[in-house]
This record gives structure tokens, sequence and C-alpha cells, in this order.
DNA sequence: CAATCTATGTCAGAATGCTGACATGAGTCA
DNA sequence: TGACTCATGTCAGCATTCTGACATAGATTG
């Protein structure tokens, strides 16, 4: 075909995106009977690993703007799985906090996410996917490094 | 941490994320100049290399709804860079075919698109090229198969 | 043959995420 | 110090995608 095309059948571009997508829908799979979205969970797994993150911390975190992220921490600050202070101890960034209703929230949502892992995983060796992260790694240094 | 959590810096699951992210969103740079999106390129992409193919196939080959390749295949229609037939040569699927502007629209885009492909996969020998191929599958196809 | 199932195109409404914009706080630098 | 740059939180409007629903065409099955 053309020389200059992107044949799909062969493209990493494309299976990366295939890939990624069947992620997606397998964890809203496992996460829709909770209750909570894809980026619901992501939000609440970065505030456990890294408590008093901001909300464009988070945002980055979840590969969405820090306007979408805002509006899923007011509501999930609402419904009391996380706290912010009133005021910024520094700057204008105010640090989020899980709370106790937050973590529980988490620990169902987050053993169904591992268990999607797991599957995901199934039939790869420790080396494969030691592999697959290094070129995984690879390709986000590569795009990232000549992206701007 | 916790034993059933999900160690975000090590999970393949997040790093496929951030991986489909930093593309889509190279993708988008490239693709914005040229008034293209990055489903109205697959659209058009998947038409040149499968002519012929029906709205719902266009969405399963995109990772979108039928609902949403609808709305895009009509504005495409619209403007003439896709035709299909008023009736049904058999069932209801109609057989969407690119038309000379369509084409023309797509060179460009298709050459864009391949340079940041490239670019993503320099640094990567052959070898690790078909390891990321192979491995991509091998996560599409356990996530498949359990799935239902 | 009739009933059922599956897949398709399409319409309508809702959810989600994004772009644009503004004010504010902190660091930089001349 | 004062101007500038940058990052942040937040509001408003818009775009895109999704879910739900319906009618229809073909295949399957009893």
């Amino acid at each position: 075909m053309s020389q200059d095309g992107v044949d799909l059948g062969t493209s990493l571009g494309y299976l990366l995106k295939e890939a990624s997508s069947v992620l997606r829908a397998a964890m809203e799979e496992v996460l829709r009977p909770l209750g909570m979205s894809v980026t619901h969970y992501s939000c609440l797994e970065l505030l456990a690993q890294r408590p008093g993150l901001s909300n464009s911390e988070l945002a980055r975190g979840a590969f969405v703007t820090r306007q979408s992220m805002n509006v899923l921490l007011q509501a999930l600050e609402r419904d009391g799985y996380v706290t912010r202070p009133e005021q910024a101890p520094v700057g204008k960034a105010l640090p989020a906090q899980l709370t106790p209703r937050g973590r529980r929230s988490l620990a169902k949502a987050s053993a169904a996410v591992r268990a999607v892992e797991v599957r995901m995983l199934a039939g790869m060796t420790e080396a494969e996917q030691a592999g697959a992260f290094r070129i995984l790694r690879s390709m986000i240094g590569s795009l990232r490094d000549d992206g701007a």
C-alpha cells in the first residue's frame, strides 16, 4: 500500500490503543458494581500512595485536566471520601487526604483492579513483564522528550 | 504497603495508560493543524485499508461506540470525505467508502501520524519492537478471553 | 413456518472531559 | 523593589462520548 501510511495491522500505536481500550473496559466492568469510575478510582489510589497531593498533581497522575479532576474532587469531598484544608498551607495548592471512608471505599476497588491486572499478565513470564515495563517506558520517554 | 493494593509506580496497567495517554496527546498535536481528531483520523485510515466497512465495524476498529462513530460518519459524509449508499446492499449495514477528497485529506494525516509512531519507536531495536507487539497482543488476549 | 436471537443504524438525553478565561500566590530577575 | 513568569484553583461554555431505547434485517432454532 502507501509507503508513508500506517498499517493498522502491524502498528504498535494502534495495538497500544487497543490494549489500553480493553484494559479500561475491564476496569470499568469491575468498578461499576462499586459505583466508581476509572478516574474516580485513580484519584483515590493516588491519594493512598501519596497523601497530600494537590488537585493539579492528581490530575497529572490520572491523565486528565486539572479542571476535570477538580469536578471529581469536589464531589469526593462533598461525599466524605476526601478532605482538603480551607486554606492553602503554602501557595494555592490544597493538599488532599483520604478519609477513613475513602480508604474503605478504595480497599474493595483496589482488590478488584489488582485482579484485572493479574488477569492481564496471565501467560507472561517475569522476564516478559520486565521487558514490557522497559519498552513502555521507552515509548513514553521518546514521545515526551521530543514533544515540546 | 498494602498487599492487595496496586503500586502505581510498578503497575503495568498504569504504565499502559500513561503510554496511551502520551501517544494520544502526540497524535492530537500533529492532527490539530489538519483540523482532525484522532477518532476522525482512525476512521479514514480504517476505510483506506478496508474499504466498505460499515459504521459498526468502524466503531469497533476505532474503539468507540457505534453511536459515536455514527455522529462522526454523518459529518464526514456531509463534508464529502466519505460516501455511503442510500440503501443497504444486504442487511442494514451501509458500506462506507472514501471519496477522493477523503483520500487527499488522509494522506497528510497519515504521514504525520507515521512520524509520531517513528518517534515513539526511536531507541528500540527490531527485536524489542517485535517483543512489544507480542506482549501487547498477550495482554489484549488475556483480558478479552476471560472478559465475558 | 414461526419464534427467537443477534447485529445494525439511528435518535435522544446524560455524563464526562476539554478549552478558554480569570484571579491569586510564589519564584525569578533586572 | 517591581515586572515578569509560572503554577494553581476555579468558573463557565463547549465538544465528545456514552447509555438507553427503538425499529429493522438476517440468522438461528424449535
